[in-house]
DNA sequence: TATTGTTATACTCTATAACTATA
DNA sequence: TATAGTTATAGAGTATAACAATA
């Protein structure tokens, strides 16, 4: 069978891996990429919504229905920015404690996609991935108009 | 700014490796999943579309719109297999010229992707990815329920 | 004039379920 | 009964375009 594609064998691990986290956040009820939201805006709090966006790579319609989602579950508020145009967001106290829980049940889930590797592979492998994201970031602007 | 899970750190990755190598296939009007396609059937002439199904981790109707476009493209052929209910799919003269010109192309997007290390740690990254692919594949089954 | 949030709409990819024809 | 292909339909996720309020 082949290999493919260097793109395709990455594409076909992240499927896992997210798969793996969609399962494991079954009980949550609450998606893989609706918690990366949640994690960025426990890191940024106060951001705007476009902001949320530029970091998730989606545009500001798709980071408004986010927030949307979070807000319903109350995980997350909107409040008034310093720019009337903006609004803030910030997590609840629920979304404190979900977050922490989430966490905790994704961490297990990472663990279990990096399993057949050695302690040290994996830290090479996260340490890689990491260094490819922080140059790739650099030429995204470049990328965005594809 | 956050760095988040692992999960989002490789989903993130592999956004803007499949950006770069859409944006490297947009001469030839094809995504990179319909590349992926052409590539295993490539890899297994005769295949049925219930097989490439499995093998992209799609179902029998999603593989069969995947074979519809590139027989519309004149890439591939269905002919009888030797069970009358399946299709046997073969790439034509077309889709092997193509595919040759694409895989190229997609060398070269793969290889920006992972411009930011050195040889050593690219070809490491590779066999890691390789690895984790080739474990995961065994508990498949287990994800396919989520 | 540019930007934020919003809304409505559409597109892509995939899944599910039902049907047919074979095994 | 089980499976391959097909078809129609639905869902998730995202994008685009236009609008109001504000900078």
């Amino acid at each position: 069978m082949l290999d493919g594609s260097f793109g395709f064998q990455l594409k076909m691990l992240q499927m896992e891996s997210d798969a793996r986290a969609r399962l494991a956040l079954q009980r949550f009820e609450i998606s893989p990429a609706r918690v990366s939201a949640l994690m960025v805006i426990a890191a940024n709090p106060g951001c705007t919504q476009t902001r949320l966006g530029d970091v998730l790579s989606v545009n500001r319609a798709s980071a408004m229905k986010l927030v949307n989602f979070l807000e319903g579950r109350g995980l997350v508020v909107r409040k008034q920015a310093s720019d009337p145009r903006a609004n803030a967001v910030f997590l609840t106290r629920k979304g404190v404690s979900t977050l922490s829980d989430v966490t905790d049940t994704l961490r297990e889930a990472d663990r279990a996609t990096l399993a057949s590797l050695s302690d040290e592979e994996a830290a090479t492998f996260v340490e890689l991935v990491r260094r490819l994201r922080a140059s790739g970031a650099a030429s995204e602007e470049t990328l965005k108009v594809a």
